[in-house]
DNA sequence: ATTTATAAAACAAGCGTTTGATTAAGTGGC
DNA sequence: GCCACTTAATCAAACGCTTGTTTTATAAAT
């Protein structure tokens, strides 16, 4: 995770410097371990120790664990906007003018696919932050409530629009939006298995040329569901 | 979870009588609790107030917390038989007399769909039996490793033979086992994101006539994914 | 002198497990 | 049939440890 320390304006700020790498240090170690164990299997002692910090900071500068939580959450909502901004945008230009050729949709699909694929694959996005996101969307809590409403849930109604455009069928019809959530399945599904498919096909990594073979597959899928014609070649 | 009393042989026990009821009872309730919340999530008192227990009976009948949560598992895995067997046994079957017709192919994966989404939608199983699988499933734990073993990887294995025969490859190709994993993927985000789904279309229980929308929508997909004729009504 | 941050120590609460006593059953001798 | 003994299960209390937070002192800056 990559982690922002505010820069400070020129105005000179008072008392002991250092706050700031400390709460970005604390955000990080804390981030991931939340994201593996989740909130009750990590403890104060253990992300302090990670963040080289002592214990009473994380009470001192968040207010408590659960402060740091939220502090962590808000950060991954940030390093998700780059996975699901561009498909939005890509998928809302080509509905603007008027219905799009079948020529189009393919397009637009087919970088869907690769883009969202490339961002949860490749190192782009620790695979933990990923799993972060798998896990609210199953099982939405309150924590996550934002990551659910402003990154899942709009990236969901675009793919209700592709699919709509697609399947020549209403956008907000059920069907629509079981499809959509059909073609998100088919591609999540790879962020949510990577490790069962690297065991089962023996990767002991993602390198770039067995991501290129998960985004054929999964286009050739994606293009089967949404009734375009499913060669993936062209795209 | 439906958790059964074993009926003790016509030899009489010697001692207080009970144990096996408090031991169903502390599994039913710890198996629930450990799927929602994880290990760390639950307390042993918490666990014991549930089952009606004391809390030292953790201790006494299963050695400790962990050994009540690896006999939790089991009872799962048991649970989540009758979900993979009847698919596993119908594409085996269909692929025992040579090549299968497309409309056989048809048949079988129409029932695949129909199967699973009937039996993790439906009352058949609780939602968080589910969960606990599709967690497993994303991180794959030495806890759980029988649950990927026995139910997940077989069920897999079988999807890729139906995959192969249905897109004309390999059934060991990577292209095969990563299009079977894009299949079970729009099959599973169903179970996945069921609670989304129902937000989404503002459906409160998902009662018979919703879970028909959905298996449709579903099969129409898969098919579709399959490069089989996506006409559900077929099925 | 003030402000901000850090550190060590302590606190109260909860944790999982152990201990010793009690209860509820069956068994065998008388 | 009654009683003593054995076995299995349950109970309340206690234990040692870990938890998140607070307190007080110290350090580093303006």
């Amino acid at each position: 995770m990559n982690v922002v320390v505010a820069q400070e304006p020129s105005t000179a700020a008072r008392g002991r410097p250092g706050g700031d790498e400390s709460r970005a240090r604390m955000i990080a170690a804390s981030a991931r371990m939340f994201a593996e164990r989740s909130f009750d299997g990590v403890s104060v002692r253990e992300i302090a120790n990670a963040a080289d910090v002592n214990v009473s900071a994380v009470s001192y500068h968040f207010g408590g664990k659960r402060g740091l939580y939220i502090a962590a959450l808000e950060q991954l909502l940030e390093e998700m906007r780059p996975v699901g901004g561009p498909v939005i945008e890509r998928i809302v230009a080509v509905m603007a003018d008027g219905a799009p050729s079948v020529s189009a949709l393919r397009d637009v699909a087919c970088f869907v696919v690769r883009h969202i694929l490339t961002k949860m694959l490749s190192g782009d996005l620790e695979p933990w932050v990923t799993q972060t996101v798998l896990r609210e969307f199953q099982n939405p809590t309150t924590d996550y409530r934002p990551m659910l409403d402003e990154r899942v849930l709009p990236l969901h109604k675009a793919m209700g629009k592709l699919t709509a455009a697609s399947l020549g069928t209403e956008v907000d019809a059920p069907s629509t939006v079981l499809a959509a959530h059909g073609v998100m399945g088919q591609i999540m599904v790879f962020a949510a298995a990577r490790r069962v498919v690297q065991e089962e096909l023996g990767w002991s990594e993602i390198e770039p040329a067995q991501l290129e073979t998960i985004i054929e597959a999964a286009i050739r899928g994606v293009l089967g569901a949404l009734g375009l014609k499913s060669d993936p070649e062209a795209c």
